[in-house]
DNA sequence: CGTACAATAT
DNA sequence: TATATTGTAC
């Protein structure tokens, strides 16, 4: 037998969460110790016990950074590109979960990239993105239906599904030919986020796998803050009488046989 | 908003 | 190289 299909999984390992890296975009950032070593500050003073909702998106991963060829070449070699172009995004399974999460309470035939957008909330995120993505993800549910084969997994195609993957896909999205008139339509509302980090990637730069290397004293340690704080004023929405606990996502069970997955909205029912 | 195409990363 | 993913244009 050859390799079996386990390529994109080898590599799907090696990019798993690591705690460390996973975490910011989880509940609990880090501690208030590591905030003061890396000269980072809490905005509201928010103690480590008060798990911010935030949907904020944090780089993937914290590469090292290295002067490489950027010596103190202080003017001249400008980069602009931090600031006006905008990195790829990179769609991590809990941001993917987030996304489905919006849509599959949102309801397909509200699931416009649009509303999708602002229901996630997440800082940084586009319409474009969203819809770019929305439409893989659309491809990707065709695609399961066609090999709907009673009970199993369709992952015969490890080059199709990655991402998505990671997430459980509710079962109404493989019946849009419901009844309209019992779409599900839950008014979540986003969360005033303060401007805060986003996504951003480094766009030439490997984002392997760095074991912790917190326990460093910042000897070098500038920790870039590559954000584009692209704070949008929501329109205050319709009406939030109460703002939604964001439970945000949990770790999925893609590689873990016995996780649970929570879905991020607290309305089973609609 | 949806789809197609192109660019880029892996 | 080919494939996958994301961005951008239509």
């Amino acid at each position: 037998m050859k390799e079996d299909e386990s390529n994109w999984f080898s590599r799907w390992e090696e990019q798993l969460p690591s705690p460390d890296e996973l975490m910011p975009l989880s509940q609990t950032l880090i501690t208030p110790h590591l905030a003061l070593v890396f000269d980072l500050h809490n905005p509201n003073g928010i103690s480590q016990s008060t798990p911010p909702p935030a949907p904020t998106l944090a780089h993937p991963s914290s590469s090292e950074f290295e002067n490489s060829g950027d010596l103190g070449s202080g003017a001249g070699g400008d980069e602009p590109a931090r600031t006006l172009k905008r990195p790829r995004l990179v769609w991590t399974p809990q941001l993917h979960k987030r996304f489905v999460d919006a849509v599959a309470h949102l309801g397909i035939k509200n699931a416009v990239p649009k509303t999708i957008m602002q229901l996630m909330s997440v800082d940084g995120l586009t319409r474009e993105n969203v819809a770019s993505h929305l439409q893989k993800y659309r491809l990707y549910l065709k695609r399961m239906q066609g090999h709907s084969n009673g009970g199993g997994l369709a992952s015969s195609d490890p080059a199709t599904d990655h991402l998505f993957a990671s997430s459980p896909v509710p079962a109404h999205f493989l019946h849009p030919g419901g009844r309209p008139g019992q779409d599900h339509f839950m008014p979540f509302v986003a969360p005033p986020q303060a401007g805060r980090p986003i996504w951003v990637t480094h766009p030439q730069f490997h984002q392997q796998r760095q074991v912790g290397h917190f326990g460093s004293p910042p000897s070098n340690g500038q920790f870039e803050h590559s954000i584009m704080a692209r704070q949008q004023a929501q329109p205050a929405a319709h009406r939030m009488g109460a703002p939604p606990p964001y439970g945000d996502d949990v770790e999925s069970g893609a590689a873990n046989g016995g996780r649970k997955v929570l879905t991020l909205f607290p309305t089973g029912d609609d």
